[in-house]
DNA sequence: AATGGCCTCAACCGCTGCAAG
DNA sequence: CCTTGCAGCGGTTGAGGCCAT
């Protein structure tokens, strides 16, 4: 295998990093930020290539990172955010500060090997929606316009038929389920853990709590000093990216127009079709952070969007089984089997974005 | 205690997109 | 428009730990 442009020079080493290897980057970028990754291991006196720095900073060293297990409610939105964009890890991590886009996309392997081993084989469509289970629930009927089936629905369909037989529409897209419960509470457990971090990279690192000096452009680093504390389950405290789009979120009507214009019908998702690609990703940025807000704000919101609904015996009481032409997006109330309180959102963005 | 298989996760590789010249 | 360099992303690898036998 050939190296990477930068990694040409004989010195360079790679493998495992040590302490005094971490120690030292931490000690530069904290100093003078990384302007430009390639001049960093000559700067900061490491003998690794600038991708090797950027990859270590990055995936373990930041200030702002979040180590540990993953919480079930990560774990949801994981499944719930896969079903929606796929393989995009990075974009996956964005909506789960604190978590870089290597460990979502290894413990998403490693949750898929076990799925492998062990299809789930759930006994009933009530059940997809427990904490445990995987919350994401597809309607399919049309492999070849939906082509990019979620692998965890297409796993799971393959062991449910019936699943089908209750869920299908006369939609030619997937349908998902979305519980978005998980957003306040991880951003104020991600708030503490920023700034247990934070301090705990500090105090390694061994300079003052005061005045850290910091050249701020736009590559350095912004998370110094620890972010500013949520207001207590502040329903606008949103992570960093959601923060960015605050401005962008639309009221009722701009959000239905959001909805609306994701219908399925109407978008064209032929390979090569690059910009429209990054216009619904845009979109989808926006729907999931507006999502976010509104199941902050109003737990139980209810939000229909051109559907037709029945009362469906089959899927127990409370439940409520969506029938229309399309694929709009709605929230519907969760089955007895959540907790409840909170709405489920059903949305029709297709996995294969 | 030894060993082999499995799992996790840090790190690397190759590719792509973008911006500057 | 082309080339070049860089950042970022997703796929893959491999070391090391864990666990069953």
């Amino acid at each position: 295998m050939g190296h990477h442009s930068c990694c040409n020079q004989q010195k360079v080493k790679r493998g495992l990093w040590s302490p005094e290897e971490d120690e030292k980057l931490i000690r530069y970028i904290t100093t003078h930020g990384y302007g430009c990754w390639s001049e960093v291991p000559e700067k900061a006196g490491l003998q690794r290539c600038g991708k090797s720095c950027r990859l270590r900073w990055i995936n373990y060293l930041r200030p702002d990172i979040r180590r540990g297990r993953f919480t079930p409610e990560e774990e949801k939105l994981i499944i719930n955010l896969h079903s929606v964009v796929g393989n995009r890890w990075a974009h996956i991590a964005s909506h789960l500060p604190g978590r870089t886009d290597n460990e979502i996309k290894n413990y998403w392997n490693s949750w898929i090997k076990k799925k492998i081993r062990k299809p789930s084989t759930p006994s009933s469509t009530a059940s997809l929606t427990t904490s445990t289970a995987p919350i994401v629930q597809m309607a399919y009927n049309d492999s070849s316009t939906c082509q990019q089936l979620d692998f965890v629905n297409q796993d799971y369909i393959a062991t449910k038929p019936e699943v089908q037989d209750q869920t299908l529409f006369s939609s030619t897209c997937p349908m998902f389920m979305f519980d978005t419960t998980a957003i306040d509470q991880l951003a104020v457990e991600n708030y503490n853990a920023r700034v247990e971090l934070f301090q705990d990279v500090v105090s390694t690192v061994g300079f003052g709590n005061s005045d850290v000096p910091w050249n701020l452009n736009q590559h350095q680093v912004q998370a110094l000093p620890p972010p500013p504390p949520p207001p207590a389950m502040d329903i606008n405290y949103l992570p960093p990216l959601i923060e960015n789009m605050d401005n962008m979120l639309p009221n009722m009507a701009d959000h239905h127009q959001v909805l609306q214009s994701n219908n399925c019908n109407n978008m064209d998702i032929e390979e090569g079709d690059h910009h429209h690609h990054q216009d619904q990703m845009a979109e989808l940025n926006e729907w999931v952070a507006s999502q976010q807000q509104y199941s902050s704000s109003c737990s139980n919101f209810l939000f229909w969007d051109e559907m037709n609904s029945v009362v469906d015996d089959h899927q127990g009481p409370g439940s409520i089984n969506i029938v229309g032409e399309d694929h709009h997006n709605v929230i519907v109330p969760a089955t007895s089997s959540t907790t409840g309180a909170h709405a489920v959102l059903l949305s029709s963005f297709p996995s294969s974005l």
